[in-house]
DNA sequence: CGAGGAGCGA
DNA sequence: ACGTCGCTCCTCGA
């Protein structure tokens, strides 16, 4: 299994500046061979992988494993993992991940049933609308017919483009929608059958007849901070952000009615990994006493007594940018504040927390020098654009450089504590279930009688993975679908 | 079939 | 030119 880490992680040396890779690619790029595809043997996916003929899922797996190993021999080793890492989180968080992903997650297809229904009616209805007020037929899903009928027919105002024309995203047709209703009703469209299509459809889609349940795959070596991917379907981006999306985690249930589901999620993990990281003493002095961060660089910033509503919003946006090396502009156009006073709240933030820049500027030398950055956990990743003369691109590599280590160390973090949860509901002889990762969040399905215990044991586990001046904190979150685990 | 635009999450 | 990392949908042109 060494080998496949050593196979699959040599590759991104090889290739820095990908994003992704996959072994389909390396089969062609080294033996001109095509290999059969997921889709092919799913037909589509109109097949679940456990009803794929044996004789055919043989074949797709055998080719798997083989293709593996012809890529490894054709390549040298080349760790950029060291053996902690890879023996003590990667290797054991494979049965763990094998787990959940035989476990798998009910869904309430009848519910998904209702909300598509809905959906297809509101749909309906701002279609009816949006052609009305187009004065003729044209397809809405399509960005290039609307942008046409927009600034072609009807002559609003164009202030944004893509690569090849003007820009009809959502931040374009929101800023117009205040003087033109159509850009609106877009906006709704666009909602509706995006939810219907990517997550209704595509959900119900993947549920199996028999059990109920959709399958999730949990991919291991796809991302660039070590973090998880889900596909078929991606559980980690099922909608949470308003009603209408809420509705979708409406349907994720318990697999039995007697039993219920509980949600346990890091608290603000990266701004206390930035704490830890850079050992600020006013950054880690607020959460050692307790204080609101958001509420800490609100005093900062603002220097009073009484904070008002926008206050606080933008407060707590500096303390969430700033991780990622925001620049002033970038940062007066997320909280709409002029570009002087963004440069003020970023120049405010490194000077009242002054070892998070030592940090960062740190974090971005040494890269220069090694041309790579190196986590807690002494996870390498090579940035070859680091020394670039262009300094766009330069620019960009420095925030690749500063997010790594945050973003690393929290998957990192998250990994293990699933390894050891997992131990713990083995050893306990727990019929309570792990099933479901979203980063900096765990899922379980749990049998009521354990609900006391889960409660008790799990956050402690979680909270305690390293010894850190400050500590990890936990939220629970516990309903009877995964919309109320919020 | 793949690129581009769009939108969902952490 | 202006957070990072992902996955999936749809259109459109090769």
């Amino acid at each position: 299994m060494s080998k496949i880490y050593d196979t699959l992680l040599g590759e991104y040396i090889q290739n820095p500046g990908r994003k992704w890779l996959s072994l389909d690619l390396l089969a062609k790029k080294y033996f001109d061979y095509k290999m059969i595809s997921y889709d092919e043997v799913t037909r589509k996916k109109e097949l679940n992988f456990v009803e794929v003929a044996l004789d055919e899922a043989s074949i797709y797996s055998t080719e798997d494993v083989y293709i593996t190993a012809k890529v490894y021999e054709l390549q040298e080793k080349n760790q950029i993992i060291n053996d902690k890492v890879l023996n003590e989180i990667e290797l054991p968080l494979l049965e763990v991940l094998k787990d959940m992903e035989i476990t798998w997650v009910k869904v309430d297809s009848e519910k998904l049933a209702e909300i598509w229904k809905y959906l297809e009616q509101e749909i309906k209805k701002e279609e009816k609308i949006i052609l009305t007020l187009a004065w003729e037929n044209f397809n809405i899903k399509s960005p290039k017919q609307v942008g046409e009928i927009l600034f072609g027919k009807l002559w609003l105002p164009e202030w944004k483009k893509t690569k090849t024309w003007f820009s009809v995203d959502s931040e374009v047709l929101e800023s117009l929608s205040f003087r033109y209703p159509i850009a609106k009703h877009i906006v709704n469209y666009r909602q509706y059958t995006k939810l219907q299509s990517t997550y209704v459809e595509w959900l119900s889609k993947l549920i199996d007849k028999n059990t109920k349940k959709i399958h999730t795959s949990y991919n291991q070596t796809i991302t660039t901070t070590g973090r998880l991917s889900s596909t078929n379907p991606n559980l980690q981006n099922i909608p949470s952000s308003d009603w209408l999306g809420w509705t979708i985690r409406e349907a994720f249930v318990p697999s039995d009615e007697n039993n219920i589901l509980v949600a346990f999620d890091y608290s603000q993990i990266e701004v206390r990994l930035l704490a830890i990281l850079s050992e600020d003493e006013n950054l880690l002095g607020s959460f050692k006493s307790w204080i609101d961060i958001h509420k800490n660089t609100w005093y900062f910033l603002f220097w009073k007594d009484d904070i008002t509503n926008d206050e606080r919003r933008i407060a707590k946006a500096v303390n969430f940018w700033v991780i990622y090396w925001i620049s002033p502009f970038g940062l007066s156009k997320m909280i709409w504040v002029s570009l002087g006073e963004a440069r003020e709240y970023i120049n405010k933030f490194y000077e009242k927390y002054p070892k998070v820049l030592e940090f960062f500027e740190k974090t971005i030398s040494d890269c220069e020098k090694n041309w790579y950055v190196e986590t807690m956990f002494g996870r390498k990743r090579f940035i070859s654009n680091i020394n670039d003369n262009n300094s766009v691109i330069k620019k960009a590599s420095e925030r690749e450089a500063i997010n790594m280590p945050i973003q690393w160390t929290s998957a990192d973090i998250i990994k293990i504590a699933m390894i050891k949860v997992w131990k713990f509901l083995r050893e306990k002889n727990l019929k309570s279930k792990m099933i479901m990762q979203v980063h900096d969040e765990l899922v379980f399905d749990v049998v009521l009688d354990e609900i006391e215990i889960i409660k008790k044991e799990i956050p402690e586990i979680m909270e305690n993975i390293i010894n850190t001046p400050i500590k990890l904190i936990v939220d629970i979150w516990i309903g009877k679908n995964w919309r109320e685990c919020k």
